[in-house]
DNA sequence: GGCCACTGTGGGAGCGCTCCCACAGCGGCC
DNA sequence: GGCCGCTGTGGGAGCGCTCCCACAGTGGCC
């Protein structure tokens, strides 16, 4: 590693000698080719106002020329600010994701993160080894701040967040007592939507299907069923209810049972839309017609949704906008520590297609 | 250059302001615990055969006791390894990707990190700034290897990794002379499966629907069918052929010409799942029967096959394997530097369902 | 005996940065 | 004149680790 050299060839090395070995510059280098001291190159690059023009402009022009780019590990060794945040996903959830859904808030995390210089640490958690070692990883301070996908109202992972006290912002929450920063939907409000607009069309008999109850994503979508019904007094009628967890199989199971013991019924506010494509299957094995007599609506407008035979009515929640405000929450919370949690719910919106 | 916000460098909270669970043990105490020296306890720690069993007993238990856990930028700053791993991914892509693509490959490669400590890295890139930006980024070593998913082959990324001589792997190959590491689907091979599968049912004019041309994915697919084809002495008739993109919308424009082309035809392989799904729309449109009036297979099996009516039979690549493999590639070029690149084709396999 | 090689060990040096103290220079005020 | 404060600056110290050199101890060989 000897690097006392003096590199005579900056960044206008040869043409085909490509930058390979060549020793990074350094904060000192850019300083002495500025004619300042480490200070005020440091000032400089971290913006502080506390620098004469001059020396600003001796500093910036030698970091253009050298092409000099701050080494992060040094940083945080003395900062102990790694610039880096981590977004936790459990990876059960994986699999329940409506499909867009993982991919829409990576992006929009990262659309958010891109103006800034903090780094995305993606970590999937598959069981409880991983878990653990993602405790020890968290408890060693690796990262800034914690994005967290995860809804259950059982995960200890957000309990583990809250007593490190790592900044940390959860898509979803547990309860609507969750003392934690969180993103979610309007999940009721959709729910409420979508019922609604079953009940205008003229179904007097709208069943349910729905997540697993566990997560407060399923509750606030029954919740949305329920009170659509009595606001448009009508009962809220438990026979109605099929119990289901979100994913096809699930619905499809639920939306026989469903059939078995209301006949009759002739709307289907389904919580998800892998459910309420299962249940369409059902239907139609059952000698129902969609929409005609069975209206269906899901939730999430997936890609689903638009190539089920008829195509899906469904509630679309904004979920890369979700990941863009889970990042500025949690950068916000980075840097202004202590500071109250936030909370933020996002509108859902009804897309109105042929089964319903 | 200094596109950092500016951080007033006044309050940092100083020592103890932000020391939650006390400060972490450093090597030092840990040696001190342990009665050895710090260059010991490294040694233990690196996993360097020579210490001797006592010393390192020692050492492993003064770790244990004091929840030891090594300063990774510490590490980094002398080493200049980062332990880290980007996986790169053009957003454009994103878009295009059968939907579980993405969140699978993650998975995989995911997996196959977990039991090392390499940290993953998500980068996506939305324009040409940002594709700038990756550049600097990665010409300032910021990490141990890269992941790119990308398969255009005028792509200037793989061009910059090659030059740069980061190790990397890339999902897809920009074409059968590609010098970087790569691990892909026998999509040929897919292709060629399903042709034979269509001809093999008795179809006699089997068209095609292919991905842009400008991807070597889009092209072995188109390969594959005219093999199939050749292989039971049919000829090659480009008025079969209807370039498209993979998207939804150009499989149904396609399918639209095709139909007008040759009304007759009796099968059609589509590049992808969802120009097949816009294709059976069409089709159905123009008052055809799927299967019995003309024939569809997909590619990619995703989401959008299971769904569709009837449902799609259609071709598996086994993505998350892809995803472990291209990590365990990387992992391998990292600690092997300089060995030969390695390329990996996985299988295929073709699912039947009603479609076909 | 002397010499060698080899193992295991301690600890100095130094990676590239930020923090902070000291201090020069420059007014403005008493 | 002396004193204050305020701005801009340089550079020492030190973050926690790995690397490497020096060296003690142990045996084997001539």
């Amino acid at each position: 590693m000897s690097q006392t050299a003096p590199r005579p060839d900056g960044p206008h090395g040869g043409p085909g000698a490509v930058g390979r070995g060549s020793a990074r510059p350094t904060l000192e280098e850019v300083a002495a080719l500025a004619g300042v001291g480490r200070g005020t190159v440091s000032r400089v690059i971290n913006g502080s106002p506390r620098v004469s023009d001059k020396a600003r402009q001796a500093v910036q022009s030698a970091i253009a020329e050298l092409g000099y780019v701050p080494n992060r590990a040094a940083r945080t060794l003395v900062t102990s600010r790694t610039d880096s945040i981590a977004l936790v996903v459990p990876e059960a959830e994986t699999r329940l994701f409506s499909e867009p859904y993982f991919s829409d808030i990576i992006s929009g995390v990262s659309a958010e993160l891109a103006e800034t210089d903090m780094q995305l640490l993606l970590i999937l958690v598959r069981n409880q080894r991983e878990r653990e070692r993602l405790s020890a990883y968290l408890t060693a301070q690796r990262v800034d701040g914690v994005l967290l996908v995860s809804v259950h109202q059982d995960d200890p992972l957000p309990s583990l967040l809250e007593s490190l006290e790592i900044p940390s912002v959860l898509a979803g929450r547990r309860s609507d007592l969750e003392p934690l920063s969180y993103v979610h939907a309007d999940n009721a409000g959709g729910a409420r939507m979508a019922v609604r607009h079953l009940l205008r069309r003229g179904c007097t008999r709208v069943a349910t299907l729905t997540g697993p109850l566990d997560m407060e994503v399923a509750q606030a979508r029954l919740g949305g069923y329920r009170r659509a019904l009595e606001e448009a007094g009508r009962p809220y009628d438990e026979g109605l209810v099929g119990l289901a967890d979100f994913t096809e199989d699930g619905g499809r199971l639920a939306m026989r049972e469903l059939l078995e013991r209301r006949p009759d019924l002739d709307g289907v506010f389904c919580a998800s839309d892998v459910m309420a494509a299962g249940a369409m299957q059902v239907l139609r094995a059952a000698g129902r017609r969609v929409p005609d007599d069975v209206a269906v609506i899901g939730f999430d407008d997936s890609i689903v949704a638009r190539h089920t035979d008829p195509p899906m009515t469904s509630v679309r929640q904004p979920i890369e906008e979700m990941g863009r405000t889970m990042a500025r929450l949690l950068l916000d919370e980075i840097t202004e520590r202590g500071r109250a949690r936030r909370q933020v719910v996002l509108a859902t919106e009804l897309v109105v297609r042929e089964s319903a």
